[in-house]
RNA sequence: GGGCGGUUAGCUCAGCUGGUAGAGCGCCUGCCUUACAAGCAGGAGGUCGCUGGUUCGAGCCCAGCACCGCCCACCA
């Protein structure tokens, strides 16, 4: 037996795709031959490359992971098939918080704590974890069939990527683009960090809005201010009314005094003050409320702070309540003010309350020494780039009108975080004196400042602090800018914006032309898929069980350009498509001239043409559709094409000569389609197209490093288009005929065919609709209309011709309402002389069909 | 408070520049037809959220409303 004859021995036993078995022998293959591992040869224009958002090192591949994975693998694989060199950039992040919340808990689990073992000790603990778990990440991908360069894994704690990250502090702030300052800043109590605008979120809460009463320092009365925060009025420096408010216009310049503490507020106006709300006099806390803080700075009040970073109340709190937390302190202030029989009043107020994202405390709005970058002067050629397309959102909209509305009016932001993991600001200081420098000073008694950078401080350079910049690399002449970026809509301002700002600071260009924003996917009951609710699948379990190319076809058909819920069906429809795959192989490969090779032009019938054109056609419009990013049309257009033109059609159209003598012609058609189909189908189901193309005949690569097909209008044929679109529409209203009479499915009848244009067809229709063609056969008992005339049915045991009757009658009256219709239509003049002169000679082609089909329908 | 998106067959979703609605799954009927029962053939099922408007013609355009979701936002 030679081996070619063992192969298809092996294939014609295996009559099922079994992905496990598969997936595993196939990504040996394409790791032995490296294939997915690019040389930093060429150049970006005719290379390609795109870079994974870099998951948390200590995460797991979760549903949204995979299907951002399977977009990035398509684009991926056809720029790679296309023979551009093909880097897919890996790696991971070492996410800052999310992982120092990790490793802490489990030192606590230890019973132990990060301030007890010490800064270095929990350094070396977090890399412990790395080690650990780093290799999860990479093993699922893997599994998902994700060609990235998984040789060259970069991570953003790596020493390389750590002197990126220092470069590009140092540099901003030799520009004066970083900056330490005294500002309000939202302090999370949960990690007992600052954090940034956007790490924060509002949550809706119950409060009880106190009113209080302020003694006028002038005896006359008192104001009333209302509050939700009762504890931070030890730290009011003024009472503001809005300017307009002329309840109010005489008291300002004069002042109240403090309950409790006996502090002068001056009374101001200020336009931010609602006179409608409340009594429309504003207690101003600068230190604890970010409105108050301006508002401060614009009349240059005093700060006072009486809550410190630890959540306690400090000494300005003064004695009675320094030390208590600011809940305790919220209630004793109130008892406080009750005794002075302050408190006028109270109800409950429900409104929006910023809280922290990562801890979900309540955030503290503090004022404290942190460093923040001026992102507005990073922010012009950043909004230019997106205004003149070299940067295009996909789809356009409404994406490009998101980022550019955040992108004008986007805040300073908040940089220093008090974590232990993350890249230490390269700042060192030594009494008054600030050293800031991407190497540690010299000389005795600098002291490096303990905060970290803000984890997306340093993801923003991964595009190309991945190649090796700020060094000028192989990797980076050869692989940046980028091309594409895909993403979920959850990170455009926390990652995409500010690489777009600091790609085109540090390297002069954009990190990438093309953003793709992809779908969010939902649990299947409309919920978030997340782990704590429970809602989450797991897409590994999903490949498990029904393999990497049914997930990977289920979420690229699912996803779209808005948020879907989680289709068990589509990941089963394509398990289904692959197996489906697999058979329609196995018939083709077993079937074959074993000398045949594919040749489109061997094509000698019209539906060997018929074939060839449509697959010009579908090659075609799928790389229009990827292209645009359209990755669920073009997933099930090609489902659609190769199940229902392929499988359905031709295949069925082939057989009686592929198992004739002479089936050399239709073999190497089949090859063709064959081939053809497993290219275009290969970026989204890699393994089971990989794992075929390995039996079709003759030496062969690699399919992922084969070439991508091109269409050839050339081969596009309208005749055998036309001609077998009216045979397939005559089968299938012959044997809609034969299911509704009820003819017994091994019964053929016995009909003339009184219609043109089957002339090379007629063989096909009649054994696809199970005819006997007659030439004669005496009074036809009913006629079906097909494309080109009728069909007549001559009398046979066939069926019961009662039924037959009442089927004609069905049809007859179907035909009699489409016809009033149409004639209705017609006769309105308004339509007649309005419409475009074609769409009213269509409805005329069209009456004149239906009345000739039931003119026929008599018979 | 501002903005964006959604509402189409029992379920999950398509529907490009307006010309009498599609897929998968599910359902019904008939088939183990030698690639595939994870299959084949056929079928039923929708007043396209509501109300107006523009148009010869609206799922598609305009206005308003209802419900659902998301994003942004410094009214205590």
């Amino acid at each position: 037996m030679t081996k070619r004859e063992d192969r298809l021995k092996q294939l014609e036993q295996r009559k099922r795709y079994e992905p496990a078995e598969a997936e595993a022998r196939v990504w040996g293959r394409w790791e032995e031959a490296r294939a997915f591992h690019p040389e930093p040869e060429g150049d970006p224009a005719e290379n390609f490359s795109i870079a994974v958002p870099p998951p948390n090192v200590t995460g797991e591949l979760h549903i949204g992971h995979a299907l951002n994975a399977s977009i990035q693998d398509v684009c991926a694989r056809v720029a790679r098939m296309r023979g551009r060199n093909t880097k897919w950039i890996y790696g991971t992040d070492h996410a800052g918080i999310a992982t120092q919340v990790k490793v802490e808990q489990q030192l606590v689990d230890e019973g132990t704590s990060r301030e007890e073992i010490g800064r270095e000790a929990f350094a070396e603990r977090v890399w412990q974890w790395r080690e650990q778990y780093g290799s999860r990440i990479t093993e699922q991908f893997r599994r998902l069939g994700a060609s990235l360069d998984i040789e060259d894994e970069r991570f953003t704690m790596d020493e390389q990527y750590a002197k990126a990250v220092a470069h590009v502090f140092v540099a901003l702030y030799e520009k004066g683009l970083v900056y330490r300052d005294n500002y309000m800043v939202n302090w999370d109590p949960g990690t007992r960090s600052a954090i940034s605008d956007l790490e924060v979120e509002q949550r809706r809460v119950e409060d009880t809005l106190y009113s209080i009463d302020y003694p006028l320092e002038s005896g006359a009365g008192s104001v009333t201010v209302a509050t939700v925060r009762p504890e931070t009025m030890l730290a009011d420096t003024a009472i503001a009314v809005n300017p307009d408010d002329e309840r109010y216009t005489r008291l300002v310049g004069e002042a109240a005094t403090l309950p409790l503490v006996g502090r002068r507020l001056p009374i101001i106006a200020d336009p931010h003050v609602d006179p409608e709300f409340g009594t429309g006099a504003l207690k101003i806390t600068p230190g604890h409320d970010p409105n108050d803080f301006e508002i401060g700075r614009r009349h240059g009040l005093e700060e006072v702070n009486v809550i410190g970073e630890d959540g306690l109340m400090s000494a300005a709190a003064g004695e009675r309540f320094a030390g208590m937390s600011a809940e305790d302190a919220r209630r004793e202030v109130v008892a406080a003010l009750r005794e002075g029989d302050s408190v006028s009043g109270t109800r409950p107020y429900e409104h929006d309350v910023p809280h922290s994202h990562r801890s979900g405390r309540r955030i503290e709005p503090l004022i404290s020494l942190q460093w923040f970058c001026d992102v507005g002067r990073l922010a012009g050629p950043a909004i230019d780039a997106v205004r003149d397309g070299t940067v295009r959102f996909h789809p356009e909209r409404p994406w490009t009108g998101v980022y550019l509305d955040w992108m004008e009016n986007i805040r300073p932001w908040c940089i220093s975080r008090q974590l232990w993991w993350g890249h230490q600001l390269p700042v060192w200081y030594r009494g008054e004196e600030r050293y800031v420098g991407v190497d540690p000073p010299e000389g005795e008694g600098w002291e490096r400042d303990p905060d970290v950078l803000d984890t997306w401080f340093s993801s923003g350079l991964w595009p190309f602090a991945t190649l090796g910049w700020p060094e000028r690399t192989d990797q980076l002449r050869a692989f940046y800018p980028t091309d594409v970026l895909s993403t979920a809509r959850d990170i455009i301002y926390l990652w995409v914006a500010r690489m777009i700002m600091f790609g085109i600071e540090f390297t002069g260009s954009v990190p990438f032309s093309d953003v793709n924003i992809h779908s969010v996917i939902q649990a299947p009951d409309g919920r978030r898929m997340s782990k704590s609710l429970g809602t989450g699948i797991d897409p590994i379990q999903e490949i498990d069980e029904h393999g990497a190319d049914a997930l990977r076809f289920g979420l690229l058909a699912m996803s779209s350009t808005q948020d879907v819920r989680f289709s068990a069906q589509r990941v089963q429809q394509g398990r289904d498509l692959a197996n489906k795959l697999w058979n329609a192989s196995r018939l083709v490969l077993l079937g074959v001239d074993p000398e045949a090779t594919a040749d489109p032009a061997a094509a000698e019938t019209v539906e060997d043409r018929w074939i060839v054109s449509r697959l010009e056609r579908l090659t075609e419009s799928t790389s229009g559709l990827l292209e645009g990013f359209e990755l669920s049309r073009a997933t099930l257009e090609l489902y659609d094409s190769f199940w229902s033109e392929l499988c359905d059609w031709y295949l069925e159209l082939a057989k009686p000569r592929l198992y004739s003598g002479d089936n050399a012609a239709v073999s190497a058609v089949l090859l063709h389609a064959l081939e053809r189909s497993l290219a275009l189908l290969h970026p989204a189901m890699p393994f089971v197209t990989e794992e075929i193309w390995s039996y079709l005949p003759g030496e062969r690569g690699l399919l992922a490093l084969a070439s991508w097909p091109e269409a050839d209008r050339g081969r596009i044929d309208d005749d055998a288009e036309g001609r077998v679109g009216r045979l397939i529409e005559a089968v299938t209203e012959l044997r809609r005929y034969r299911d509704e009479v009820g003819a017994k499915a091994s019964v053929p009848i016995p009909v003339r065919v009184e219609a043109h244009g089957y002339e090379e067809l007629d063989g096909q229709l009649a054994r696809l609709a199970r005819l006997e063609l007659a030439a004669d056969g005496g009074d036809p008992v009913a006629e079906v209309r097909v494309p080109g005339g009728a069909v007549s049915i001559l009398p046979s045991e066939a069926f019961d011709p009662e039924e037959a009757r009442q089927r004609i009658a069905a049809r007859r009256a179907k035909l009699e309402g489409e016809i009033e219709r149409l004639e209705r239509k017609l006769a309105n003049e308004r339509f007649t002389q309005r419409a475009p002169a074609e769409v009213v000679q269509a409805e005329r082609d069209k009456l004149a069909e239906y009345r000739a089909a039931l003119d026929a329908a008599r018979a």
